[in-house]
DNA sequence: CACAATATGTCACCAAGTGACACTTGTCAA
DNA sequence: TTGACAAGTGTCACTTGGTGACATATTGTG
């Protein structure tokens, strides 16, 4: 075992990496930022870089995919009782500790995405992961019925919608208003169609 | 006016290219095919191809953009006593008679899509572009009051949610069910959140 | 220490776009 | 009809994202 120092710098080089795209990204804008700029300072070479990271769009969202597991646990964790709908919100609602956390980082990373057309596809490519992921997991619970399948997509991506509509508005209004607020607006929107 | 017989050839190569490149994308894949292939037997230079075409991908979704306006109109025609929910699935309904039209080919790209990350980011970012439009006419004719361009948005994002769902379901099913019944059950689950 | 597994750098290369400029061809007014 | 203007096209050179191949370090293991 023991797979440390190895695995530690992988990390931490692919985190900088990224760390260093985004600023570049928010500050002279994505088109206009190279490979080469990123790498620069880094003393990396532009090899290395994709081959942590697979496009220059995924600089920006690797961690979407690195979060697919933890909304999996987090979904797999809701009680049984709990509606389907209700539990892929609350699962949702737990992506807010990240927005907690920076609320600043997160609202320029928003911007960044909703200001860039190729970021914007890869992120909705992302949403599709996850998407896909929470379909699955919440089929299994749901009674083997025709159209289980079905019936989960839909919710998941239901309830996806609005978390993305929820965020945007957030987005849009600068992040003044509470966060939280926003996501429940937005859920209860969905819930409003008798 | 009479602006007749050069408008005509430039929507007739347009059109011809998109024919060619998703010929070609189907057949052999869409990263394999290359500008100069879909370029060549056509006599036509890569340079006209992007004057006609913003992006390869673009070579496959123009014809979205082409759809919002005819979208829009048709949400326009709703009555206005419908449920908002309602008249966006009924709007996004409409578009069944492309399907109708060619169910085959309707297959084929939706396959295309789903089996091509580069494209499957593309069309969410144009199926954005519709939700835009859409809860922009949706927002008119609800009552003014606080949240309402939230609500709007809500409204479409989760019946384009539910819209590709439904798509998606007839699509894995090779085009074997009926596609009105798929989507009705995709509508229906968004319905049944208490 | 020696050996295998990984990560990295270098280099050559491909394909998607773009900018600039010259050339052709519809369009329309006089 | 003609002559001038606008719009579409081809060519060419160039940038940039991304990949394959091979040599070179670096690190974990016996």
């Amino acid at each position: 075992m023991k797979e440390g120092l190895r695995e530690k710098r992988k990390r931490q080089l692919k985190s900088e990496l990224s760390r260093q795209a985004i600023q570049l990204f928010t500050q002279k804008g994505f088109e206009e930022t190279t490979i080469d700029d990123i790498v620069g300072p880094l003393a990396v070479s532009k090899r290395t870089l994709f081959r942590h990271f697979a496009t220059k769009e995924d600089l920006v969202f690797a961690w979407y995919e690195e979060l697919t597991d933890e909304l999996v646990r987090e979904l797999e964790a809701r009680p049984r009782t709990e509606a389907p709908f209700e539990s892929v919100c609350e699962t949702l609602r737990s992506l807010l500790k990240y927005y907690d956390e920076n609320p600043k980082w997160a609202l320029a990373m928003t911007r960044l995405a909703k200001a860039t057309p190729a970021l914007l596809g890869k992120s909705f490519e992302k949403r599709s992961i996850w998407e896909r992921e929470l379909a699955k997991v919440l089929a299994k619970r749901l009674p083997n019925a025709p159209g289980r399948d079905l019936t989960a997509r839909v919710t998941v991506a239901a309830a996806l919608a609005a978390f993305t509509c929820g965020i945007d508005e957030w987005t849009d209004s600068r992040g003044k208003p509470d966060i939280r607020v926003c996501l429940d607006r937005a859920f209860s929107v969905v819930r409003s169609f008798a």
